[in-house]
RNA sequence: GCUCCCUUCGUCUAGUGGUUAGGACACUGGCCUCUCACGUCGGCAACAGGGGUUCGAAUCCCCUAGGGAGCGCCA
């Protein structure tokens, strides 16, 4: 009991019904009514209340990396009794697709995280962000650029020849340009001084403006570009604290100076480090699933899958397992690690054994269905479902194989597993078979219960003066097609009377067929 | 190339100048036992390297190495 003694001192038991029945684990058909409109009006909300935004992009499925940044954004204001803002980037036209917002939104409602406003989407506001872009040009912080993309890249190759970090040159800054001729807008950064982005994970990171060149803010095609639209979005929705992957450090301090531009206070920011594959190399399709929902379809348990992404740069001394409520109450981002960190599956599946294990059979009962539906089973062809989990459950680290192991409740096996039927199916089980084949069989069906069940195959242990084993481990063969399974009194009353008897007479036949070959 | 970030067992982590460097997963040995699993008891295993500062450094400073990110009319 030790693992779990955490709970003892907490007010709220991780494993309550409660929990498990809060309605987090719909399925992605109830998305579409979590769709309000989008164009986001600013509103005078108290500005001392804090705000965090999940802000991805719509170019792929939501994955393990995106849903740690969005618990981690979820939690911080949960425990602030903030508000939590699911904003689309969909600005890129060419990459972003619908398919890619509803799994996002899929992925969002299965893990349970509850946005308080949105999704907003970019799209819909470039009205807005041209009017900040067409101020800053009003007020000399902007500039028109009509530089070729031919110049541009002559310019980054002498550049690298020399050394030197690629930067626009300014060519353009001075230059009056007319509106009429084709051009992109570019933000007028501060040719000097220091931007020092005082990261909530990182400490003070100092950058010279030196470094930085002035980047365009619009498109020639009239489109605001990503540094631009998120500074506006998060000054307009009173974003607090802008938690996000590390890979925008860097940004950070371009847009500091866009939203001072804008006349704006800048946010907190909290910048995470990513996530890792198994071998410690990049997050990518080849280290299997990576988009939440196929975590979903591989029978993992969204709490599982939560509780393990919270652990991945991120403790709270020797606990391990966390209810939505723990997370909430001892969460701070503060406490994030700086380095980025490998994902462990096998951890993951540990702890989805535990809350399989500890989890109410009603709702296990209600999830595991479409995993035997794609076996092939109907669960209603054989024993209460519940009855098979709550002896299965600590077996199974995960629904599909939970599925897997307990087909034999409801259809017979095609062949014996090879290695269990060579060790437990030979001549000398046959005796012990046909005495326990011989002792059910005069049983009534009233008569088939777990004490029973246990008394019969002890009393033909002891007829036989053999081990328990010797007779249990053949049957457990001959009905279940393996050597593993709940004890072989439950096991027996899972499969019923008529299998057992069909099944102890297909393994008596394997045993003659092998008895005639050798 | 330049700028920035990172570095404790295989992996996730605890640790904020004095610890036999703790826990978890994995692996492994025992117990429990009709099997498997659960549970339980034990084992293996780490401060990237080098210099300082200090009576004392995983902890503070510097350098090196390794890893990562950014430098786009991508986000």
């Amino acid at each position: 009991m030790q693992k779990w003694a955490c709970f003892e001192n907490s007010l709220q038991p991780l494993f309550t019904p409660a929990l498990f029945s809060s309605g987090n684990f719909q399925t992605a058909r109830n998305c579409t009514a979590k769709i309000r409109h989008s164009l986001f009006q600013p509103t005078d909300s108290h500005p001392m209340t804090v705000r965090t935004r999940f802000a991805p992009s719509p170019t792929g499925y939501l994955h393990v990396g995106g849903a740690r940044t969005a618990l981690f954004c979820y939690l911080y204001a949960r425990k602030h009794g903030g508000q939590f803002v699911l904003r689309i980037e969909d600005t890129d036209l060419e990459r972003s697709t619908a398919e890619s917002v509803n799994a996002i939104l899929e992925g969002m409602t299965w893990l349970g995280l509850d946005y308080d406003e949105g999704p907003f989407y970019q799209t819909q506001r470039f009205d807005r962000y041209n009017a900040v872009i067409d101020d800053l040009l009003a007020r000399g912080l902007a500039y028109r650029c009509d530089c070729s993309k031919e110049r541009l890249e002559k310019l980054r190759v002498d550049q690298m020849a020399r050394k030197q970090k690629p930067r626009y040159d300014g060519h353009c800054c001075q230059r009056q340009i007319d509106a009429n001729t084709p051009h992109v807008i570019r933000f007028k950064n501060p040719p000097d001084g220091v931007v020092v982005v005082d990261d909530l994970i990182r400490g003070r990171v100092p950058f010279a403006n030196s470094e930085l060149d002035d980047l365009i803010i619009r498109r020639s095609d009239g489109a605001p570009t990503y540094n631009l639209s998120v500074v506006v979005d998060d000054a307009d929705m009173r974003i607090t604290h802008v938690i996000r992957g590390d890979d925008h450090l860097n940004n950070t301090p371009r847009q500091i100076n866009i939203l001072k531009a804008m006349g704006h206070e800048p946010p907190r920011y909290a910048h995470v480090p990513m996530i890792l594959g198994d071998d410690g190399a990049r997050l990518s399709k080849r280290h299997g699933a990576v988009s939440v929902v196929a975590y979903r379809d591989q029978g993992y348990l969204p709490e599982a899958l939560l509780n393990y992404l919270v652990r991945l740069g991120w403790s709270h001394g020797d606990q391990e397992v966390f209810s939505i409520e723990q997370m909430i109450e001892l969460f701070d981002i503060g406490d994030v690690n700086k380095a980025a960190s490998a994902f462990n599956t096998d951890k993951l599946d540990w702890l989805n054994q535990q809350y399989l294990q500890h989890a109410d059979p009603q709702r296990i009962d209600r999830l595991l269905r479409p995993h035997l539906g794609h076996l092939g089973i109907d669960p209603a062809t054989g024993p209460a479902l519940t009855a098979v989990i709550k002896a299965q459950a600590a077996r199974a680290k995960t629904l599909t194989e939970l599925a897997e192991i307990s087909a034999f409740c409801y259809r017979d096996f095609d062949e014996f597993d090879e290695a269990s039927a060579k060790k437990h199916l030979r001549l000398i089980a046959r005796e012990p078979l046909e005495k326990i084949r011989a002792a059910f069989e005069l049983l009534a069906n009233e008569d088939w219960t777990i004490e029973t069940l246990k008394h019969t195959v002890e009393r033909v242990a002891e007829t036989l003066q053999i081990n328990m084993g010797k007779v249990a481990q053949p049957l457990r063969v001959a009905i279940v097609g393996r050597a593993a399974s709940p004890g072989i009194d439950e096991t027996l009353l899972l499969v019923g009377k008529d299998a057992t008897l069909r099944r102890i007479d297909k393994a008596l036949a394997y045993i003659a067929a092998r008895g005639a070959e050798m």
